[in-house]
RNA sequence: GGGAGCUUAGCUCAGCUGGUUCAGAGCACCUGCCUUACAAGCAGGGGGUCACUGGUUCGAAUCCAGUAGUUCCCA
């Protein structure tokens, strides 16, 4: 068999892929396994993958491919979601570049091109995932929008109206004047802008006095209806109870008084804008406060501004401050940097704005989802998210959930009348028409007079149900997939989406299933470029992921990113990482290729090294084994990958295949063969989770396999017992090695050249001659012999109790060793001295517990003996 | 303005309930090697007052308080 020496990911990638599709291997039913169970957070169907859905798709397929090779019936679910406004935005420009205006369209005429649009673009990302390798359950993919998903969304909100917990209602919201839609305050973005803060004069209704407020939005004025200062604050005790004219329209309004005013901020008085701020508002309730809205929904002032009607805001606050000039009322006006809200969607200034909407009310139904974080009975990884979670689970406000827009779920609200409570609720028309009979007391009312709202709902409002949806749980309570897979496993998100989808769903599930969605949240960090700036389109600074794994591959992509990735805290990516993913892929590939070239020649002895050497390696990759494990359940699986990246790079490659490598075209004994590609075997199972497409093809190519075999079906080996001292002695033999190397590089003895050591072991030494053909074998020795003497001409070092020496002629340099060795006794002398302290100390011993105590005098002896061994031999080299 | 977190090697991070020579890893760096698996590599090596100040303790990177810097969330 002809193996090229670089590995060669692009055939690969596709062919296994195929295979494992074909062959039906991410299928998962029901059966009596015990099931383990992802589904996707679904990505935007608007949505090309990006660096952060890598991450993301990566680590939980790592997280499944595990589970699945540890013998349980894994699924992962993948999906989209319809997410509204990005859709519907991207859906209007495409219409507006073929000259077609939304406003121009009926609604159904509007959602036949969106669902075209749909059809068309809305699968790219899923494709893109099965570059990465997601070993997604196809057949089961899901979209919001699906009959059987939206069906879920309307009952859920019929019956939750009809729990009460749904109302419609005036509320603050944040308006997008450019798409005329109410947004959640997730969507908004926060920028700083350099604006101007306007000092502006309110005089008294009686008398000359007068009250200066500071703002940076003067054309709110015209709405004002009051003004607030703090009631400890001298300034303006006189005020308490007085009432000020408004600038311009003279309107009377009260001076009320009011601990949430900053003294600090301006001038300590602010004004009061119910309709227009939400502070505002809030005071205006517990004020009573009137509220004047004088913004039109496109964000023009209307009538009740009664001035500058028909001006847009912006252009509204230039023109308003030249009148307060005028009029008197301007003091003066400064630079100021202030932040103000952006919609994330069509970067309008986001517009407080009083409006009709749908509102969920969160307080009571919260609740358990809020206890069942704390209690950790649901897990957050890291858990230092369970105080972000608390504090706004705790502060939790009442969720918007209509949206002015018409792609998404329509709101099932039916209307048969002006009055405003007038509609009734239902999932049908049918429905509908019933209940408004009976609400109505008119029997002979029809669906002509009834017409449904004009609104749908947020996008999350379908995405909280997910975990259930997708096994379509909401309307068939008690199918055999929900009662199997539900409640899910692992959910791998990003921390941004911990409030408004992560703390959603976990209510949904214990709403609608009286049970938590998943046991444990993975929170994931973001991924910034290497000079912390997250990655965006508009910055370009973020990679293209497929052209990515084209030059990387797959799974050296893979690699790359999750080097990088400790949950939770942003990873700072840069190619260098995919890289080394890369180069980390051709060093397996090349152990590969070694073991592969060797020829077995079955009458030959296995060497004692060998032997050894596959003792050692067996316990060193059963350790390896259970700290996997072990970073697995904490879920730091960017450690857990270093584990074995170490494991293969260094113990395997260095060290293990090293010892075991026949000379140049001899063959190998069949035992150590038989157990070299049985350790490749085990090593393949750790690797594959996190580099899918190397491992399997290396897996196919070791040994013969059958048509329907496959690693990732291939059971993960479990860890068995294995000897510390046995890996502590072989640590010792590699100091002993690297002791040699370090001694020919100083002396320039090539590595070629068969050299002898001398070693020097007390009684109670720890010499370990059974490890000595390894090091006979590493070292290139020619012999050793064990000395009771210093030899002349030799440089020595010590490992633990055991003298080695080296005979290097006169290569010697006495002086040189001299320094090396007195260097040591100093160190070993300060350290003896920490440890006596330590042991001096009454108050040590007696605290102390024993085995630390005891450790302390070994450490002791150590030293002292150490402290000996090196100043005879100074004596010796000085005297000489 | 309210809250949470972070600060350990040039960079990115580990370091659990204080105690094994506890100051670590990967990358980067330096030196020598194209040694017939691998230069996308091999061998060897240097590098940190654990942000600062104080406290608790026999003992602090680890616990407590304050200071500075920084990030995020909420408003």
């Amino acid at each position: 068999m002809n193996i090229p020496s670089k590995y060669d990911p692009v055939s690969v990638e596709d062919k296994w892929y195929a295979y494992w599709v074909e062959q039906g291997f991410f299928k998962s039913t029901p059966d009596d396994r015990e099931p383990y169970c992802i589904v996707i957070p679904p990505p935007n169907v608007t949505g090309v993958l990006h660096m952060g859905h890598m991450l993301n798709n990566t680590l939980q397929d790592v997280l499944v491919r595990r589970a699945r090779m540890q013998g349980r019936n894994a699924l992962w679910v993948p999906g989209t979601d319809h997410a509204s406004i990005a859709t519907e935005a991207r859906v209007v420009n495409m219409l507006a570049e073929q000259g077609i205006s939304k406003n121009e369209l009926t609604r159904e005429e509007f959602l036949k091109y969106a669902w075209e649009w749909k059809e068309k673009h809305g699968g790219i990302i899923l494709e893109q995932l099965k570059k990465l390798g997601a070993s997604c359950d196809w057949d089961r993919t899901r979209f919001t929008m699906d009959e059987a998903l939206s069906e879920s969304v309307i009952r859920v909100f019929v019956d939750l109206y009809n729990k009460g917990k749904i109302y419609r209602g005036v509320r603050m919201v944040n308006w997008d004047p450019r798409a005329l839609t109410a947004v959640s305050d997730e969507e908004v973005i926060y920028r700083e802008v350099k604006s101007k803060l306007y000092y502006v004069r309110y005089f008294l209704e009686e008398g000359e006095d007068a009250v200066t407020i500071a703002t940076t939005r003067p054309e709110t004025i015209l709405g004002d209806t009051a003004v607030c200062v703090h009631p400890e604050d001298e300034r303006y005790r006189k005020f308490h109870g007085k009432t000020v004219m408004v600038p311009l329209v003279n309107r009377p309004v009260p001076i009320i008084v009011d601990s949430y005013v900053d003294m600090e901020f301006g001038t300590g008085a602010l004004k009061i804008t119910p309709a227009h701020d939400i502070n505002d508002y809030e005071l205006g309730i517990k004020h009573n406060l009137q509220s004047i809205d004088i913004f039109n929904d496109d964000g023009t002032l209307n009538d009740a501004a009664g001035l500058l009607v028909g001006e847009e805001r912006f252009r509204a606050r230039e023109l308003i401050v030249p009148e307060l000039d005028r009029a008197g009322n301007l003091v003066k006006t400064e630079d100021y940097v202030n932040k103000v809200g952006y919609s994330e969607r069509t970067d309008a200034v986001i517009e407080p704005k009083l409006s009709l909407q749908w509102f969920l009310e969160m307080k009571e139904l919260s609740k358990p989802a809020l206890e069942n974080v704390l209690n950790d009975n649901i897990q957050l990884q890291p858990s230092k998210f369970k105080n972000t979670y608390r504090h706004w689970m705790e502060n939790v406000k009442d969720w918007c959930i209509s949206r002015q827009l018409w792609w998404g779920h329509r709101i099932p609200a039916w209307y048969y009348g002006e009055g405003p409570n007038d509609f009734v609720v239902a999932a049908s028309v049918e429905e509908a028409v019933k209940l408004a009979r009976e609400k109505t007391g008119n029997g002979a009312l029809t669906s002509d007079v009834l017409r449904q709202d004009e609104d749908v709902l947020d996008t999350w409002f379908s995405s909280w149900l997910w975990p259930i949806s997708v096994f379509d749980g909401i309307r068939y309570p008690d199918n055999e997939d929900i009662n199997y897979y539900y409640p899910t496993n692992d959910l791998v998100t990003a921390p941004e989406i911990l409030f408004f989808w992560v703390a959603r769903m976990i209510i949904a599930g214990y709403e609608y299933r009286n049970e938590k969605p998943f046991d444990t949240v993975y929170l994931t960090g973001i991924v910034r470029d290497h000079k912390r700036r997250k990655m965006s389109k508009s910055l370009g600074n973020s990679p293209d992921p497929i052209e990515l794994m084209k030059k990387y591959s797959a799974d050296g992509v893979r690699v790359g990113m999750l080097l990088c990735s400790p949950a939770g805290n942003d990873l700072l990516f840069d190619e260098s990482l995919t890289e080394q993913g890369r180069n980390f892929s051709n060093k397996i590939w090349n152990a590969f290729r070694l073991v592969k070239s060797w020829k077995v020649d079955p009458d030959l002895e296995q060497p004692a090294h060998s032997t050894e050497a596959i003792h050692w390696f067996t316990a060193r990759i059963n350790r390896a084994l259970r700290k996997v494990d072990d970073q697995f359940n904490k879920y730091r699986i960017s450690d857990a990958l270093m584990i074995i990246y170490r494991l293969f790079w260094d113990d395997f490659s260095s060290w293990y295949l090293e010892t075991v490598k026949p000379a140049y075209e001899a063959p190998i004994d069949a035992a150590t063969y038989e157990r070299t590609i049985g350790f490749m075997d085990q090593l393949l199972h750790m690797l594959h989770p996190f580099m899918p497409f190397i491992t399997e093809e290396i897996w196919q190519l070791i040994k013969r396999r059958e048509k329907g075999e496959s690693l990732m079906i291939s059971p993960m080996p479990e860890p068995e017992g294995y000897s510390r001292k046995l890996i502590g002695q072989f640590e010792e033999v590699k100091e002993v090695v690297t002791g040699i190397r370090g001694i020919r590089k100083d002396k320039n003895i090539p590595p070629r050249e068969k050299i002898k050591l001398l070693v020097r072991s007390s009684a109670n030494g720890t010499y370990h001659s059974r490890l000595e053909p390894v090091i006979l074998k590493l070292a290139n020795l020619s012999h050793t012999e064990r000395v009771s003497d210093e030899p002349a001409d030799a440089v020595s070092f010590i490992v633990k109790n055991v003298e080695y020496f080296v005979p290097v002629g006169d290569m010697l340099d006495r002086g040189e060793e001299l320094k090396k060795m007195e260097a040591e006794l100093e160190y070993t002398r300060g350290f003896l001295t920490s440890v006596r302290k330590k042991l001096d100390n009454e108050r040590f011993v007696q605290h102390a517990p024993e085995a630390i105590v005891e450790n302390e005098r070994q450490k002791l002896a150590d030293a002292e003996g150490k402290i000996a061994v090196l100043e005879a031999q100074i004596n010796r080299l000085r005297s000489r």
